[in-house]
DNA sequence: TTTATGTGCAACCATTCGGTTTCGCAAGCT
DNA sequence: AGCTTGCGAAACCGAATGGTTGCACATAAA
């Protein structure tokens, strides 16, 4: 039962569960509707979702409303963020090549 | 046999070894030493890694270095970014709260 | 040429995963 | 009170995952 947000976002659905209820909450049901799949599997995922807090519940008579805990998402951010000054490097390198060109045009 | 970036960075093991290579190109055996497992663990792992074009090789002799395709983690940067704004918005919101409860004690 | 080393690959195994089916329960409707 | 609806949980199943072991094949060293 490892619980962690890259194994939770390694799912398809899930990711689009995540991009779905992103902008407003809503019921298993609704969510279930937009994919080819039972609503018990897509209560699986909410079930993972929930429990690494990438979802939250919200009770409303009997329906459950799922919708989206962006901060946690901060926490992938984080983990690309040790790479992105690299890329960034790359770029500037590149830059320099782009510029060493345009010097040798003139 | 799904080989999607997601997928590739869910794995624990998986991360740390993109962590490992990013600075400088490693072989199989150096990469293994950092970690409780044997080489043909790593190995496997680094299949997956270069299927998913998240490392190249290139051999040299009889070894063969590894090291990150920086670009490719870039896919995992675009993915969070549809969610940036959403905490970005939220921060701001709770910078209005700040202010407005500032303007309430002067 | 023989031996040692670095590596990938296939076979196997226990565990996990994602999906379906079935059930039980609680909230609303008639 | 009955019936319907929305939901989670458990049981089950085939497929995938991560690890180990054993092998084959190069390259380098003796």
């Amino acid at each position: 039962m490892r619980r962690d947000i890259f194994q939770a976002i390694a799912d398809p659905t899930r990711r689009a569960i995540l991009t779905l209820i992103a902008l407003q909450a809503m019921t298993p049901n609704a969510i279930a509707e937009n994919f080819n799949t039972t609503r018990q599997s897509v209560s699986k995922h909410l079930r993972i979702l929930t429990e690494c807090e990438l979802v939250k519940q919200e009770q409303q008579g009997r329906e459950i409303y799922y919708s989206l805990e962006v901060e946690k998402i901060k926490e992938v951010d984080e983990w690309v963020s040790q790479f992105r000054k690299l890329w960034e490097t790359r770029f500037n390198q590149l830059d320099d090549v782009l510029s060493t060109l345009k010097q040798q045009h003139k």
